[in-house]
RNA sequence: GCCCGCUUAGCUCAGUGGUAGAGCACGCGCUUCACACGCGCGGGGCCGAAGGUUCGAGUCCUUCAGCGGGCACCA
């Protein structure tokens, strides 16, 4: 038997994958009692058309291991794979490439032909990332993959829109929302990222009316005032008492202006005094509702000034406009003073730019009532259970607790539309279909909201919509549902894990999934967290041309919930110890003559050489640690179990050991058994290394 | 401001009240018939600091420091 003495890696990852998916090896259909019990995974579903990075790489690693393993175990065992159409990203990329192959915008092409485009730019590139996927030899069911943008899942957003907005939970009106002024869209508050950024803090005086006294405030956006409609102060402040229901004049402006008092005004912050802006801040917006004061729109959706802000300011950039207001302030002897002050910004998460926050009429689902059933689940029973409870547990309570209202429409054309249309007169008929809304209306002139939901919306349903749902009675669902484990990165766990708790309790009155698995944060050597535009990212297809896929996956189990920083000499230690097992295979098979695999343990245990006896023990040892190790997901134990008794144990002493007695070249009983025995036990190691190690 | 995590060998990290561990790196010796991606031997640690509980603390408690993360506020 020729057999090289080099593991390599490739030959085993080319051609086994092909072979387990012909043979339909991973459809719970296939191998498993129907009455075994169920276990279940809704992978995260990856951009379709976005590629591989260590993230995905270290999250698949962990549900492939627990998918084989359970599969093994006798489990009806479904791993659901699928991708997301990545509303905002996908667009913004192809928008993109329109700009720069033919320098036209999606205005240009119109609305038909860009949505065209993304499908043309989702069969050219997507598919990709399902090719990586194979090369990690995930065990995936590829028969039941799902895409957001699907009919079916299409049909379940839609219903989900639908059922919300009869039970009052969405609601269309004018509200404070973040908005882009690059990619022109309201955005939620979990697409926006604060930085803290020096910058100015500028003290105003306002003079009040009939005297000639003056209130300072102050702010880091001058540029507002020409939006003001009010000035506030604590109600408990003996300073402004007199004050209160006074009236102000807006300096530049000339409006007259109340002084409010409001609870939410802290007296020892600043002067004590805050000049209230409804229509471009989210606490002064609040505060505008309390006391019923004018929102005055002095910003438009491209961040200039508006026509109300004032002739002299109408059509300047925000930024240009508070240069020129602080001029006039300077003028005008009311700009106390300017000092240098940090404070944070907000940038859109996708292309950072600075966030204007604007009143914008749009859809709104109200998440408090929709969180308030898996805050009680968490609270009460600790559902799902959090891996590792700490810190996710607190996090995810916390997050249910303070919940507020989620902006859902987007000024996209990549997404599932708004299930709304209107007719002449401005109504609006949320409905599954147009026909439906047609007969509600009574009328066939209606048009269709232009907005599409956030991304997030139809992630919200993955769990269910990927098993059926809205059909209550699809076999998949009822089988597979809830899921065992969600498995994914922490940065998620309020965009999208409480949100699928949120309509797997309401749809389906039960948990979403058992166990939600946070996997640990990968950063490169120097502890940095890897990033395109600090290309230190660390391409795991590199990875496993290097040291082949298994080894990565070992390591990468190891990782599990763990912040690590990237090493190449762990991974190339597993690859040393995949051609550990190649070579004591090697061994075994070049002496395998008149051995049966399989069944090595047969016949009486006492008349075995001791070491035989000494190995089996320490194998069902080890299986018993493996599988202690998988169940309480304490994987870096079963990678070290199961490393240390290959290699310690079957290779350093067993092998060792056997060698007189399975070297003889004429076979005898005694010799054919004790070659069983020994690659039996190879047999039985190398099931035991299969969840981690598939290839080999 | 509140909450959480981490701090153990040169590096990356395990460690579950009972004599400090692994891989890599390092030193010495081995072309030993499965494997030099290997084999054998070896050096290297007041387990972040200070208190406390305990017969006994890397492990439990308190305080502090450094690093990291989350939330709130940021006029």
């Amino acid at each position: 038997m020729d057999i090289p003495k080099t593991y390599e890696p490739k030959k085993a990852e080319e051609s086994h994958y092909s072979r387990w998916e012909r043979e339909g090896c991973f459809a719970p259909e296939v191998n498993s009692d129907p009455a075994a019990p169920v276990y279940s995974i809704a992978i995260p579903p990856p951009n379709v058309t976005g590629s591989l990075h260590m993230g995905h790489a270290l999250q698949h690693t962990i549900m492939d291991v627990l998918t084989r393993y359970h599969r093994m175990r006798g489990f009806r065992t479904l791993w659901l794979p699928g991708t997301d159409h990545a509303g905002i990203s996908t667009q913004i990329m192809v928008e993109r490439k329109l700009k720069k192959e033919e320098g036209k915008s999606r205005h240009d092409i119109g609305r038909e032909e860009f949505l065209r485009r993304v499908w043309e730019w989702k069969e050219q590139y997507g598919g990709e990332i399902q090719r990586q996927m194979r090369r990690e030899g995930l065990s995936v069911d590829w028969s039941r993959e799902q895409f957001t943008m699907d009919e079916h899942l299409s049909r379940a957003v839609r219903e989900f829109f639908v059922r919300c907005y009869d039970e009052g939970l969405i609601y269309r009106g004018p509200g404070m929302i973040n908005w882009c002024p690059k990619d022109q869209t309201a955005l939620s508050d979990l697409e926006v990222d604060k930085e803290s950024q020096a910058g100015k803090l500028y003290y105003l005086q306002y003079p009040v009316k009939g005297s000639e006294r003056r209130v300072t405030v102050a702010t880091t956006r001058p540029e507002t005032m020409l939006g003001d409609t009010a000035v506030a102060v604590s109600p408990k402040d003996e300073r402004y008492a007199d004050l209160i229901g006074q009236t102000l004049i807006l300096p530049i402006v000339g409006r007259e202006i109340p002084v409010v008092a409001d609870e939410f005004v802290d007296p020892e912050f600043g002067t004590g005094a805050v000049k209230v802006t409804p229509a471009h801040d989210p606490n002064d917006y609040a505060l505008g509702k309390r006391h019923g004061l004018a929102q005055v729109t002095v910003i438009d959706q491209h961040a200039r000034m508006t026509a109300e802000a004032g002739a002299e300011f109408e059509g300047l950039d925000r930024y240009e406009a508070r240069e020129k207001v602080v001029e006039k302030f300077e003028e005008l002897g009311l700009l106390e003073k300017v000092a240098d002050y940090e404070f944070s910004i907000t940038k859109c998460g996708r292309c950072r730019a600075v966030i204007e926050p604007l009143i914008s009429t749009q859809w709104f689902l109200k998440q408090a009532e929709l969180g308030r059933e898996p805050l009680r689940f968490i609270r009460e029973k600790h559902e799902p259970h959090f891996v590792p409870e700490n810190p996710y547990e607190k996090v995810y309570e916390n997050w249910l607790a303070g919940l507020y209202d989620w902006t859902l429409s987007r000024q996209l054309w990549w997404g599932h539309r708004i299930p709304a249309w209107y007719d002449a007169a401005g109504h609006v008929y949320v409905a599954r279909t147009v026909e439906d809304a047609r007969a509600q209306a009574g009328g066939d002139e209606l048009e269709q909201d232009p907005d599409v939901l956030d991304t997030w919306f139809s992630s919200a349903l993955w769990p269910i919509s990927t098993l059926g749902w809205p059909d209550e009675e699809s076999p998949d669902l009822k089988t597979f549902y809830p899921t065992s484990v969600l498995v994914t990165a922490r940065d998620i766990i309020f965009l999208w894990v409480s949100r699928m708790m949120m309509t797997g309790v309401k749809f389906m009155g039960e948990k979403a999934f058992d166990d939600v698995y946070i996997t640990g944060t990968i950063f490169d050597r120097h502890g940095q967290r890897m990033s395109k535009t600090k290309a230190n990212g660390i391409d795991p297809l590199d990875v496993f041309d290097k040291f082949g896929v298994d080894a990565t996956r070992v390591v990468l189990a190891s990782i599990g919930s763990t912040d690590t920083r990237w090493n190449d000499n762990q991974v190339e230690s597993y690859r040393n110890f995949a051609n550990k097992i190649w070579n004591a295979a090697r061994f075994c098979l070049l002496n395998s003559e008149g051995a049966q695999v399989g069944r090595g343990f047969e016949g009486e245990p006492e008349r075995w050489a001791l070491h035989d006896r000494w190995i089996v023990s320490r194998l069902h040892k080890t299986a018993r640690e493996v599988a202690a190790a998988v169940e309480s997901y304490q994987f870096h134990e079963a990678v070290y179990a199961l490393y240390h008794f290959f290699w310690d144990d079957f290779c350093d002493w067993y092998i060792e050991l056997s060698k007189s007695d399975v070297t003889a070249a004429d076979p005898t009983p005694e010799r054919d058994a004790a070659r069983s025995r020994v690659i039996t036990v190879l047999e039985q190691a190398l099931r035991l290394l299969h969840p981690f190690m598939p290839f080999i």
